[in-house]
DNA sequence: GTTACAGTGGGGCACATGTCCCAGACGAGC
DNA sequence: GCTCGTCTGGGACATGTGCCCCACTGTAAC
């Protein structure tokens, strides 16, 4: 078993661990055990545990956005004929919360490695890097979605994008405690409006 | 030393270190060692590490709760003069981000404490009272200043509470990662904007 | 002064954790 | 077949953890 290969299945397996049992649980013995492997493997294949754990929060954190960033994506290219803003926003939000309802332990993996990470000081940018992609990709929806539908933006894309990545951050905290789609619902009904406050029929198009 | 005050001073010394340190950090010998008191002391006033948890985490989300409700408060009743709706709202929001920007630290340990609150079953339902008792406080806020501008709110009031709730709540994680006031001050103005789409003028008033 | 007892400190138990070492297994090259 | 070097398993170490016990203090009652 090559050393790339043992060090996947390290990862994945502490993933595993992390987001049945949380952060806490995940200990060299548990990630070995949930791996199939000894402690000496465990070793071979990386210098310490907080190594370990820094390439879990890089890998996780990363995935993350190519997850969010393709879902974002779907629902932004479901364009089948004419569609409306709200509708392509509202599209794109679903996609968001539909991901966060399908896998409620992962999300709380990552929130729980999120604050793993701003506890270590070389782990912090990690997460900050995380939240610039969110923008960015949050960003490219909106551009998307104005271009798709006539319409332009009356302020900053960023800024607006940076409104979008706060409320989908409260949405996925509010779904871990209670898990209540009605909860999710309104509070994604009143996001869309408020952003749809900033948009204009546009005149080029 | 009653054993109430050395509860009490226990309760205090644990807080202090899962603010500083981490719920990771918050062993019982860390604890002890915080408070200037022998581990007989502990055992000694709590049954188990684990009940001094769970009062831990009672007692920093029900004092979470009542500050935040008296910030808002505070904020509700600076109405110097006339006043319109947006600022009423503007204040609220602003003395509720000044107030997580005054102390990061405890509202990263309150972060913290939730991810262990919903890991622990028996806790789980503390985290949800707490956002529930969010809830109500932002509703005051909401038909309060509603109240005092001459406007009433176009959607229930519950529904608009929830939102702010999603919203501030989102805007916590933000300050936490980047600890960044104009990244704040944007989602802050684009939700009271939002709110704002739900009044109208009260013609009862 | 003696007794009784709530309160406290130090030490120790059993266990879990991160890390390391060393004996052995495996396979490739000759 | 043999050797050599890579890889792996089990065991062991030091440390940290939650919890407990026993001896001791101080104080209050008589």
């Amino acid at each position: 078993m090559p050393v790339a290969e043992r060090r996947q299945a390290l990862l994945d397996a502490a993933t595993t661990v992390i987001a049945r049992d949380g952060v806490r649980a995940a200990s060299t013995r548990a990630i070995v055990r949930e791996a199939g492997m000894s402690l000496a493997s465990f070793h071979y294949a990386f210098e310490s545990h907080t190594e370990l754990m820094r390439h879990v929060v890089e890998r996780v954190l990363v995935d993350e956005v190519h997850s969010v960033t393709e879902v974002l994506a779907g629902a932004a290219e479901l364009t089948e004929g004419p569609v409306t803003l709200p509708e392509l926003l509202g599209a794109a939000l679903d996609g968001f919360v539909a991901a966060v309802e399908a896998d409620p332990a992962r999300e709380q993996a990552i929130l729980e490695l999120h604050q793993y990470a701003l506890r270590e000081p070389e782990l912090a940018d990690l997460v900050r890097a995380e939240y610039a992609a969110y923008d960015e990709a949050a960003a490219g929806v909106l551009t998307a979605a104005a271009a798709a539908t006539g319409t332009r933006w009356t302020r900053s894309v960023e800024e607006l994008a940076r409104y979008v990545v706060t409320l989908t951050d409260g949405l996925t905290t509010s779904w871990l405690s209670f898990r209540d789609p009605e909860r999710i619902s309104a509070a994604r009904e009143y996001a869309v409006a408020g952003i749809l406050q900033f948009s204009e029929p546009d005149p080029d198009a």
